[in-house]
DNA sequence: GTGATTGCAAATCTTTTGCACTAAA
DNA sequence: TTTAGTGCAAAAGATTTGCAATCAC
């Protein structure tokens, strides 16, 4: 194991513990599939077979309830772009995405390159949780 | 009907013609539903309910086939902030929209009020198809 | 122990599909 | 006619749920 995959494992359980979740096998076995390399988007039927090649026991559920404690604890990032699916996104510090509309793929825009000269003002009693900025893109 | 709406039937007339559709009942009377209002932003079971609801006698798997060919003619615009779930907005004109996290509600911000300073270049071999800002606001 | 977590299968929800019937040109 | 469009019911996908078994503390 590597000395980055070493300090996100830390990480994770610190974020684990600071949102009440025990650090199970399973948890940190999908932990450690998501924090491996490089930011990465991945649905759930994706992490779940990468799980199962990688002989990770765990269930398609356990896989969906990781990902969405994970997403709760700021661990991860939720992306919908096109129905039916939603990925998460391994990255979740300030940026956007490129969409190819024809395969389907994410790619990470950096956070410095898209920038966003004027905002309006959020509806009464509401304020902006997060802004999220798609540039579909095609052939 | 207001003169506003057989504007917008007359306007679908040639739009439909212009993607080689034919005018058919269900098409127009689904038209005429979708754009005698102000902009909205609506669900595939939401429009068929309206439609049961005004008499007009629509299949579910219609609805879905209608909105999406008005999508195609550009008549609706499709836009997915959650998962599992499409809706259509009636507004093609460049804007963009807030999200309410707790109602799952889209409200429209008017495109000159959002304005993005600065965009990456697409991916080689690629280009634009067009850039969605989502404000998700809570309370 | 006891309360959280997991796995499994069934259920749910949205959307799509196959195909016989109907309607527009 | 001839071809596009429609309705229905079934199928397909993704995600969620209920609940008994299992695990962390």
């Amino acid at each position: 194991m590597t000395s980055t995959s070493l300090r996100a494992l830390s990480y994770v359980l610190d974020r684990l513990r600071a949102a009440g979740l025990r650090p199970t096998r399973q948890r940190l076995e999908l932990a450690g599939l998501l924090f491996k390399g490089l930011d990465r988007h991945i649905a759930a039927e994706e992490l779940h077979a990468e799980a199962l090649a990688a002989n990770v026991r765990v269930s398609l559920a356990t896989v969906y309830n990781t990902l969405h404690q994970f997403t709760d604890a700021r661990l991860l990032r939720e992306i919908v772009v096109a129905g039916g699916r939603s990925y998460f996104d391994t990255n979740v510090a300030d940026h956007h995405h490129f969409y190819h509309e024809q395969s389907g793929r994410l790619e990470d825009i950096p956070g410095h390159l898209v920038s966003i000269a004027a905002l309006p003002e959020p509806p009464q009693g509401t304020s902006i949780r997060r802004v999220d900025v798609i540039v579909r893109v095609g052939e």
